[in-house]
DNA sequence: TGTACATCAGTGAACGCGCGTTCACTGATGTAC
DNA sequence: TGTACATCAGTGAACGCGCGTTCACTGATGTAC
């Protein structure tokens, strides 16, 4: 074992995310999460400064990644509801990064960067519903629905109190109910 | 102050609703519980088991007021938009037994109560959905998309990232959305 | 090419603390007679 | 009406533990000359 790890940062938020996946971020430590990466008790706060500081980091992370996969589903020409598509697979798929980024309570609230990350995925995704002619003239409300939608979709999900067998259709789905083809 | 306090269990699932609104249940300790209710610290243990019988007390008596609220909005002819108001407000009302009821890493999973008063909640939501002439013919798939619509929308109210001034009015206007009047 | 030095990632031992749970117990209540 | 007793709600002291954080430190890396 070298003394210096390389990416110890990248690994302990690996190691993090294994960790929640198991048990949930409250049940998450520092100590464990420094023995899950092999290092020591105090490597974690070297990194990240306290817990908050991990969470930020990690639901930072989240942002960033929803916003790209926003993004790439925009630039690819999906309209409104392949968006919801991509974001409820988002948080089935990173599942710690979700869970976390909207448990303010675990954060810090002002990390500039965690603020940035948050806007930027926001934006991404009120440009794609504004941008579909199926959304209609308040777009701001057509913008809350459908986030409403996916978001708890996704949540109930998560939580195991509604079980599918495709995620993915069963968004396409109610997603349709909610911003119908034209006729 | 008298050694048999009357009705402890309930002072304490009061006393938790408060430490969870103010921290989140993560936050919550048995022994915090115990000195807001003024009592002894092994009080809560005696009563609840241990920390998850306390958690799953407090779920099960959130299914048991969801439900409450929903078969009034049904016994008063409310309809599929009138209920999801309901939803709503029950969440923003009863945030602590809220939280709690979908984090079902903090709950005995196998409670026969906790899964009584859920059951009888879901079965009121989804006869309430089935029997709106505007759910379409698959009102499981309607049932799925106006539960994940409000329960997306409390989550993101409760998280602070979505804020509206009138959440009654907001719930009424997505669901007005997905439920359109008939023409 | 070699050497001196600054930087900083990561160590490891130690601290004090709050926690969940246990256990023998005590005090209040209700009921049987 | 009084007394004996069972029940059980709640006590309080104690346990061992894992935690977050601190601090002086050490080892590896990169750079200047």
């Amino acid at each position: 074992m070298p003394y210096h790890h390389g990416d110890l940062r990248r690994a302990m938020l690996d190691a993090a995310s294994e960790a929640i996946l198991e048990s949930g971020p409250s049940a998450l430590s520092l100590r464990e999460l420094a023995r899950r990466a092999g290092v020591s008790n105090a490597a974690p706060t070297h990194h990240f400064g306290d817990k908050a500081g991990l969470f930020t980091a990690l639901a930072t992370e989240g942002y960033a990644l929803l916003a790209e996969t926003v993004e790439q589903a925009w630039e690819s020409g999906g309209g409104i509801i392949e968006m919801g598509v991509r974001y409820v697979s988002f948080a089935l798929e990173h599942r710690a990064h979700f869970e976390v980024m909207f448990q303010p309570g675990l954060l810090h609230a002002e990390d500039e960067k965690l603020i940035a990350a948050r806007v930027r995925a926001l934006q991404a995704l009120q440009r794609g519903v504004a941008a579909d002619p199926r959304c209609g003239p308040d777009s701001g409300l057509a913008g809350t629905a459908a986030w409403s939608l996916v978001h708890g979709f996704a949540t109930l999900v998560l939580s195991g109190v509604v079980r599918v067998d495709d995620a993915g259709a069963t968004t396409r789905a109610i997603a349709g109910l909610l911003f119908p083809e034209r006729a």
